[in-house]
DNA sequence: TTTCTATCAAACCACCTGGTTATAAAAATG
DNA sequence: CATTTTTATAACCAGGTGGTTTGATAGAAA
């Protein structure tokens, strides 16, 4: 379903301090652009901007609540970056580990024979 | 020693495919940027400046062999990210859990009585 | 030394971002 | 109805991105 050309959207959304706020405080639930808004020195059609950001990546959805507009976080495209963090970290693990043992052998090799 | 400002380097190099092209290119190991530049339909000097931003952002450095200069990865980077996004991940999970749970036992309460 | 290879740096361009203010629309409230 | 609240949209601006071409530099190789 979600296409991995939607990994540019995501990253692109957490690369900012306000969006990963704004994120942090719709981990406790639900909120409301003004509500959103109230923590920072900033204008409400800024955080509105943010907010698109964060719904193009498909970080949030948002509800309908009268004149409000009610945004709440989404798991699966934090899932995703997740995701693709996770594999690329294993891999790198494993090279590390593998290396450092490599370097021990060739070390150890080194310790009895003179060449 | 990593700021955690940080996040907004790292992000923003992950937000572009062609460096994640690269980073994957990277798990394999050492490359020079001749050698990163060859699969991209680009020109090198496009390259270097994704390295660069690479590099800003702790997710890769670069050696020096005669006019060569192998960029390698680097996992601490990696991890800082990986692990911001498990713990909001995390969060999320068990709230969602808690909501599910939750709903479980409104439904449930709702089956004999009748208000 | 001259030349070739690998890389960087500068100048330039179109476009996106992150903010602003001002305005409009939609629904609640008086 | 008029007003207030909540939000979105448009127009604008400074600065960053992602690419280009052109030219400089460092080191290998002829």
């Amino acid at each position: 379903m979600s296409k991995p050309d939607n990994l540019d959207a995501i990253f692109i959304a957490l690369s900012d301090p306000t969006r990963r706020a704004i994120l942090a405080r719709l981990i406790e639930g639900e909120a409301s652009v003004m509500e959103l808004a109230a923590p920072f020195a900033m204008s409400q059609p800024a955080i509105s901007k943010h907010i698109k950001m964060l719904e193009r990546a498909g970080l949030v959805s948002r509800r309908r609540d009268a004149q409000r507009r009610p945004v709440k976080i989404e798991g699966p495209a934090l899932k995703a970056a997740t995701d693709w963090l996770e594999s690329y970290r294993k891999v790198w693990e494993q090279n590390y580990a593998r290396l450092d043992a490599l370097l021990n052998d060739l070390q150890r090799a080194g310790e009895s024979p003179k060449n």
